[in-house]
Formats: C-alpha cells, sequence, structure tokens
DNA sequence: TTAATCTTGACTATTTTAGTCGGAATTACT
DNA sequence: AGTAATTCCGACTAAAATAGTCAAGATTAA
C-alpha cells in the first residue's frame, strides 16, 4: 500500500512548475532545471512528461528555448488527475478482472470494501489542486474515529 | 496505488472466519477450508496466518481437529490492524528515510500531502471493524467533493 | 501410533518498478 | 545553412516486490 515513486516525482514535478509561475516565471520550463530542483533524472522525467502530455496536462515546446508549461491554472489541475495519468492503475482492486472476487460460494464479501477504499482515496486526490500543495494549504482529513461509532452514520456506499 | 493480494487474501479470511461465528460455528477453522471457500492457496494461506498469529489478531490450535480462531470479536478487529500485520509498509511514502523529500533547495512541497493520504487511507481502514464487512454493513466514504470548496474547511494536517 | 494440522524456512518464477541509453525530430538563434 | 538546445521515442536493464511452491518438522486428538 504504497505510491509509486512516478507518482510522487509526476506531482513534486508539477508542483513544482506551479510554484515557479506563482512566483512570476512563466516558461517553458526545462526537464533538466526541474531535476535539478527537484532531484530527479532528466532521462525518467523524460517519460513521466510524456504520460503528463499525452493525459493534457501539460504542454510541451519543442526545440531550443522550449520545455513544458502547465495545460490549465494550477487551480484546475487536481493530484488526482496527475497520479493517474502516470500510474495506471488507479485501482485498489482488480475485484472482477481476475480471481479472488466472486468465488464460486460466496458473493464476495470485501468487495465493496475495496471499491470504497479506492473511493475514499480518489475523493482525497481529486479534492486537492496543484494550487493547494504550493500554498500549503491546511489538506482534509478523515472524519471518522471509532470502529463502533461510525455504523449507520454514514449511508450510501454503493458505486 | 494498489493493495497487494496478501492483505486482500487476509481480509477475506478473517472475514471468512467472522462470518462462519456469525452462523454459529465456533471453529477452529481449518485452513484447508478457508482455502477453499475462498480460493486460496493452503501453502500461502499458511504463510499470512504465520503474520496474523504473530500480530495476536488469530489463536493458532495445534494439531488434529486444529485450526485458527480470531483473538478478539469481529467487531473489536479492525481492518487496518489485519492489512498491517501482514503487508508491512502501510506507509504510503518513505520521505526523510530516503531521497526525494528533502530536496537541497526546497522543503518539499508535497509532504504534507502525502502524509495526510497516508492518514487518511488509515483512518478508513481503521474505521472499519471485520463485524461491518461481514454485515455488509454501509462504509463511510468521503465528504468532500470539489477542489475549491474544500480549502479552510478542515485545519490541522500535522503529523 | 497415526493422521491431521499448524509451523518454519528455504526456494523460485513472475511482475512491477525504477530507472538508463542512444538516437531522432524539432526549433531558436546566428 | 548550421548548430545547439530541447523534446520525443523505443528498447533495454537491474533490482525489488509479489505471489506463490515445496519439503520437512512439531504438536495434538483419537
Amino acid at each position: 500500500m504504497k505510491i509509486s515513486t512516478r507518482g510522487r516525482y509526476a506531482v513534486m514535478a508539477m508542483a513544482d512548475m506551479a510554484q515557479q509561475n506563482a512566483q512570476g516565471q512563466t516558461g517553458p520550463f526545462k526537464l533538466t532545471d526541474i531535476g535539478l530542483r527537484q532531484e530527479i533524472s532528466l532521462n525518467y522525467l523524460e517519460q513521466i512528461f510524456g504520460d503528463l502530455r499525452r493525459a493534457g496536462l501539460v504542454e510541451s515546446h519543442r526545440g531550443a528555448h522550449g520545455g513544458y508549461t502547465l495545460a490549465a491554472t494550477s487551480k484546475a489541475i487536481r493530484i488526482g488527475d496527475v497520479i493517474q495519468a502516470v500510474d495506471e492503475p488507479v485501482d485498489v482492486t482488480r475485484c472482477g478482472t481476475s480471481h479472488g472476487c466472486l468465488t464460486k460460494q460466496a458473493r464476495c464479501l470485501t468487495h465493496d470494501l475495496w471499491a470504497e477504499l479506492g473511493n475514499t482515496i480518489h475523493g482525497f486526490l481529486n479534492a486537492i489542486s496543484l494550487a493547494d500543495v504550493v500554498d500549503g494549504k491546511p489538506l482534509p482529513s478523515m472524519p471518522v474515529e471509532a470502529p463502533q461509532s461510525l455504523v449507520g452514520l454514514v449511508q450510501g456506499a454503493g458505486e
């Protein structure tokens, strides 16, 4: 249960550009510079930015004095989008596609659990924009606390 | 960003036992039977139950007519405990221990983000008991929605 | 004593992750 | 036109994690 470095690096690089923007720099930003600031290898960044570009999150400017710019305002870009762009499976479970869920006798007791965990992670990441990260805004946290107290508090966990 | 089969299998097996309990069976439950019902190989289950036993979540009964029983009521066992028992790193980031966070020039813009994501996942999993899963209780979901709306709603994302 | 069951540890195959490398295409500047 | 800077692309590789398998030992009920 951990995030890949691809996802982390992607968010770090995007946040780097957003921060540069916030400081008046308009870009385009060279991967070389981003890599130096964030300590990520150029070659690896190239791979990652390929994904980001194909997902429409950044725009590329080739040739000399080229680089990348954010394709939208930092307020409009959500962290979830960035991670999804570089990190194929934002799925927590491959219930249904693979065995392990719908076993012959049981309707998979845990299916809803994984589905809702996925929703929770998605909800969290999609609720935060690049701008929030750069501004150091306080992040939302889970309101629930104890195992017993929450049962029945919330309804509608349907997928 | 996905959960390992170890974690899934562990929860499935524990839920299986909890369900047997709920149906009047008191155990001990043989791994052979659990494996058959949940379609998990015996050898793999043995490995997993070794971890669960060492974590104190189940009790073993050796010898003929032996098997495993839950070490507490299904209401008292939280999903987070189960996953943590078999799935070493419930960490989302290894910020601080490894490079990639505290780079030379930046105080790691994204540190709080990963920390709070971890808290969110923890909060979710620890809020749900085995009994909740077996009973098919509705699960809590994230209340937050849009990127803008949440900023400033919640404070205190400190680790 | 025997069969059932947990216990342990070593072993292996597959997949994923985290990169590296070389070169081609494109553009700005001179 | 030429050159340097940059993105672009695909193949390649090393290391780690995942998902198991296997064999043999310990313990207990009958």
